[in-house]
Order: structure tokens, then C-alpha cells, then sequence
DNA sequence: TCGGCTCTCACCTTTGAAGCGT
DNA sequence: AACGCTTCAAAGGTGAGAGCCG
């Protein structure tokens, strides 16, 4: 049942990916519990909520994958992202190139990053592998884009980048990073939230639309498993620049060579023969990664849903296990319903970090399910002195924390919940490619908060890749002209200075949003079972 | 006890932000 | 205000070794 509410919540429109990697809209009744059994949608029920959908003009926005070809090596090689205690960025960093929005109406961006599914992975010959049940899921984190919300215009003067997005193994990270299992897979997500002072974040109008660029997903691990992933992040990571030395012209002749595989290093197959000299032997071998049969078989996600855009040429299916559609997903739904959920409560907002008061504190609050962004919204107030600053919400098995069954008295559709992560396969919901989509629920509730969080136009919006998608800029950035206005040092946590994991919100006014520096804000939210935030009927 | 796998940490190099002087 | 130089934090992957588990 929980299922079905929650399809029902989530997707009531998708997109195909177009050729340029734009999305289409393709609005799906089924998601909008209309039909649960097919994501086909039929197009006669009476649908009104698509009709409040287009008039928000979710609808027109369109997103594009920054660097998608780089995006794309990454996945044909299976792409792994580096998770430390400290926190990791991602490489490829997250950006992405909105059109569409209008100019003039507000808007929140977020990511988080979902499980892909529910194995726990292992690289073995050369490929990755199921290995088990994955461990539970991580309490789910939300990061905010520094400069939500800001106007469309705003939005797409350039590139939206969450390069400055983390992610760690440490599950009492104070830090507002993103927490993940190693060895797990999983997909990030974009979502525009409309949060215009006309139809606030948490009002009954509130829609939003949530973007899954099938090419971004990645198995997280402590040390690089497949060396092509290490050759491909030395060859196109700055910061990895110290690293390219001999080995790069391996690879540049490996590549001169036009080999799949690049010419393996000394260190390398040290490396691997440390490691797992099966590895090498595999790439020395055939070359080939077949995909494996017992992989494959665990993303048929719904028996009867034909992966209707799976590409079984995809190279990707060799590495990655997974067959959706290797675009980008998407779907738009209107908030209807006026969360009470202010009353509930925010759990313990991240904020600043201070040890003596740290995750303790933090994680011992009881166990509640609700998003952190509905029992607090935006809270500018607490977005301060941290790189990340992020909302929790305990995590529980039943979902009883989201508690409060009675304030979730809602419609169907209430953008105010925010779903919690779930693998994908669980929910029942489809895409009209006939891929259960797990929907992104929060609750977003004080306006005024809202409009007031963050204004910090210019931080990391990426300016000068702009040029990769055709979008330039009218300002440039010389040396010594740099705009230091953003990521300000006043807020910048310096060695040494103490952390402050969280503090209490409610203690201040919304005026201390002045201080709100940070180029990240990173919510946690609660990770339940489907049906937590869906407890209404 | 042993071996494999996973994870952590110190290390080194590079990048870029910040600070300061001109 | 713009520019240039210096400093340093933070980014990256490497590699050794510790810890865990079967």
C-alpha cells in the first residue's frame, strides 16, 4: 500500500532523453496513482493535477548534463567514486545546464544520491559483481545548492555546478556530506523545486521536478577497483595532474593505439597484483567484460516491465549491472498539500559543528522519519559557519518516526514529502520507460524562510566551463579580479577551528541567513521504508 | 593461522583561493 | 580598482599497512 502511495506521490511526469540529452516531458497518469500497473499512460483519465502541473511550468524545464561524453567514459568503464571519512568530491563533479525556467520564478536545486539498487558489490575479473545484500541505506542526505534559491534567470546565465558536493563512509559524519556504503551502487538526482514568493517552497503549490542522468550513476569505494576508472580520473582530473607522468603516456599510447584498454603501468599491475591479479589477468585476456548473468538478472526491476530502452549494447552493461535507459529520467509533480509539518520538528539540523555536542547529540534525537526539509525548511538561520549544512531526521525501520501519521493526513500528491531513499526496484513506480523510479520527497514548508535563505548569487556556478555547452558568460574572470565575495573565509572552516555539527535552529532569527556563506548545504533526510512519508490516504 | 578484501592514513603534487603590496 | 606575487588549504591518487572475516 505504502508502495502504491507512494508512486502515486512521485512521478506523474517523465522524460525521454533526446538526442542532445535534454528531457522531454512525457506525463504518465500512472504516476499519478491513476494506474499502478503499467507506466504506460493511457492519456483519457481525467487528470487534474497535470493540469496544475503545466501551469507551474515545471514542464519546459529543460536539463543537461554537463559534460556528458565525460560522464558517459566514466560509465562505460563503471564509473567509481572515492568515499573517505573526510569526505570525497566527485569526479566527475555534478553540473548541469538549465533552460526553460522562467526568468523571473524562483527556484531551489538540489541533489541527493539514491541506492540504484539493493546488492552490495565486488570487483572481481574485472568487473563488478554482485556480492551480497546491500547494508542498510545510509540516513540520506540532501544537498542544497548554494545559491537556492535564485531566479531561473539566474539559473541559467551559466552552469549549475555541485562540484563542491562530498561524499563519505562515515556514517556519524558531522560535516553535512553525503553518506554512502562502500561498495554499493548509486544515482544521483537533481531536483528543481519552484519556490517563488508566490508559490512558496511548502505551499500548496509547490511543484517540482526531479532529474536522474542515468550516466552519473557510480559503485563508491575506498580505493579505485578498476584501474581504467584511476587512468580515466588521473587523465581528466586537475587535480590528479601529478599523477599522469609515465603513466599517462601508457594511455596515450594505449589510446594512439585505439586499445580499449590502456597499456598497463608498472604501479598498475603491481597494483593488481596486490590487489587481485585476477583483474589483470582478465584485461590481458579476452578484453571483454561480459556482463555478468546474475548481475543482469537483479535490475529487472518489475516482472513484466520491458527495460523497453535498455541498449544491450551498451558497454555499460558490462561494467555496471544495470540496464535502464541510459538517459535521463525525470518527473514534475505539484506540492498540494500545506504541511503542518513545521509542527514536527526538526530533528538536529546540522549546523555548526562542534564536537563536544557532535553526533552524540545529534543521533540520539529519537527516531523519526520525517525529511529533515519538512520538519525544517530551508532554515537559513541554520545554514551558517559550515562548508555543509544539512538537516537529519533519525532513521527508522517502520517509518512511524515520519511519525506523525496525522499531520501526513495529506493528498496524494504532497510535494511537502520528500520522499526518503530507496533503491530503486522497491518502488513500485514507473517510468514511461517502464523503470520504477523512487520518488524524492521533503518537506519544504516556511515560505519566508525560504526566500530568505541563501542569497548568494555567484558561488558556484561554474563559469568558465560554459563554453563545453555552448553557453558563455558576459563577465570573465582574470587573475587577481577573482570574485572573493563567495565561499567567504568568515565561514570557512579553518584547521583546527572546531566543528559544530548542529545546533539548534529554532535559536536563530531569520536574519542570521546574513551569514549564510557556504557553497553547499547539505540536508539529511530520513531513509525509510517507501511508505513512510505516504502514510496519508 | 592464513589469505583475501576493505579501509585508513601519510605522502607528494597540483590547483586555486586568499592575502598583501604595488 | 586592477594587477601580480606569495602563501597555504584542499584537491587528487599512491602505497603501505591495519583490521576484519571466512
Amino acid at each position: 500500500m505504502l508502495q502504491e502511495k507512494a508512486s502515486a506521490v512521485t512521478d506523474d511526469a517523465m522524460t525521454r532523453v533526446q538526442p542532445g540529452g535534454e528531457a522531454e516531458l512525457v506525463p504518465d497518469p500512472s504516476r499519478l496513482g491513476l494506474s499502478t500497473t503499467s507506466g504506460v499512460p493511457s492519456g483519457n483519465e481525467p487528470d487534474q493535477v497535470h493540469f496544475a502541473l503545466f501551469s507551474q511550468n515545471i514542464e519546459n524545464i529543460k536539463v543537461v548534463l554537463h559534460e556528458r561524453e565525460l560522464w558517459k567514459k566514466f560509465h562505460e568503464a563503471g564509473t567509481e567514486m572515492i568515499i573517505t571519512k573526510a569526505g570525497r568530491r566527485m569526479f566527475p563533479s555534478y553540473k548541469v545546464k538549465v533552460t526553460g525556467m522562467n526568468p523571473k520564478t524562483k527556484y531551489i536545486l538540489l541533489t541527493d544520491i539514491v541506492p540504484a539498487d539493493d546488492h552490495r558489490y565486488k570487483f572481481c575479473d574485472n568487473k563488478w559483481m554482485v556480492a551480497g545484500k546491500a547494508e542498510p541505506a545510509m540516513p540520506g542526505r540532501l544537498y542544497v545548492h548554494p545559491d537556492s534559491p535564485a531566479t531561473g534567470a539566474h539559473w541559467m546565465r551559466q552552469l549549475v555546478s555541485f562540484q563542491k558536493l562530498k561524499l563519505t563512509n562515515n556514517h556519524l559524519d558531522p560535516f553535512g556530506h553525503i553518506i554512502l556504503n562502500s561498495m554499493h551502487k548509486y544515482q544521483p538526482r537533481l531536483h528543481i523545486v519552484k519556490a517563488d514568493e508566490n508559490n512558496a517552497f511548502g505551499s500548496k503549490n509547490t511543484a517540482y521536478c526531479t532529474h536522474v542522468f542515468h550516466e552519473t550513476a557510480f559503485i563508491s569505494v575506498t580505493s579505485y577497483q578498476n584501474h581504467k576508472i584511476t587512468q580515466l580520473k588521473i587523465e581528466n582530473n586537475p587535480f590528479a595532474k601529478g599523477f599522469r607522468g609515465s603513466e599517462e603516456g601508457d594511455l596515450r599510447v594505449s589510446r594512439l593505439q585505439g586499445k580499449e584498454y590502456p597499456v598497463i603501468s608498472k604501479n598498475m599491475v603491481r597494483q593488481r597484483l596486490i590487489s587481485s591479479h585476477g583483474h589483470l589477468a582478465g584485461k590481458l585476456g579476452a578484453g571483454v567484460l561480459a556482463g555478468h548473468p546474475q548481475v543482469l538478472s537483479s535490475y529487472q526491476y518489475e516482472p513484466g516491465v520491458p527495460l523497453s530502452n535498455s541498449d544491450p549494447q551498451d558497454p555499460l552493461s558490462n561494467h555496471f549491472p544495470q540496464s535502464r535507459d541510459p538517459s535521463l529520467l525525470y518527473h514534475c509533480f505539484k506540492h498540494r498539500d500545506n504541511a503542518r509539518h513545521l509542527e514536527l520538528g526538526c530533528k538536529r539540523p546540522y549546523l555548526e559543528t562542534s564536537p563536544a555536542v557532535s553526533e552524540e547529540h545529534y543521533f540520539r534525537s529519537p527516531p523519526s522519519y520525517e525529511s529533515p526539509l519538512l520538519s525544517h525548511p530551508y532554515c537559513t538561520e541554520a545554514i551558517t559557519s559550515r562548508e555543509a549544512c544539512m538537516y537529519s531526521s533519525m532513521e527508522t525501520e517502520s517509518g512511524s518516526g515520519a511519525g506523525d501519521a496525522e499531520d501526513l493526513n495529506a493528498p496524494s500528491l504532497n510535494c511537502n514529502m520528500w520522499a526518503t531513499v530507496q533503491p530503486y526496484p522497491r518502488y513500485s513506480v514507473q517510468t514511461v520507460e517502464g523503470v520504477p523510479y523512487q520518488p524524492f520527497t521533503a518537506h519544504f514548508t516556511n515560505t519566508a524562510t525560504v526566500t530568505s535563505v541563501v542569497p548568494h548569487p555567484s558561488s558556484s556556478m561554474t563559469s568558465r566551463p560554459q563554453a563545453e555547452i555552448g553557453v558563455y558568460s558576459s563577465s570573465t574572470v582574470q587573475r587577481g579580479s577573482r570574485d572573493r565575495s563567495t565561499h567567504q573565509p568568515l565561514y570557512h572552516r579553518k584547521p583546527g577551528s572546531p566543528l559544530r555539527p548542529h545546533r539548534d535552529l529554532s535559536a536563530y532569527p531569520a536574519q542570521s541567513a546574513m551569514s549564510i556563506r557556504d557553497p553547499s548545504y547539505q540536508y539529511q533526510m530520513g531513509l525509510s521504508s517507501a511508505g513512510t512519508h505516504w502514510t496519508d490516504s
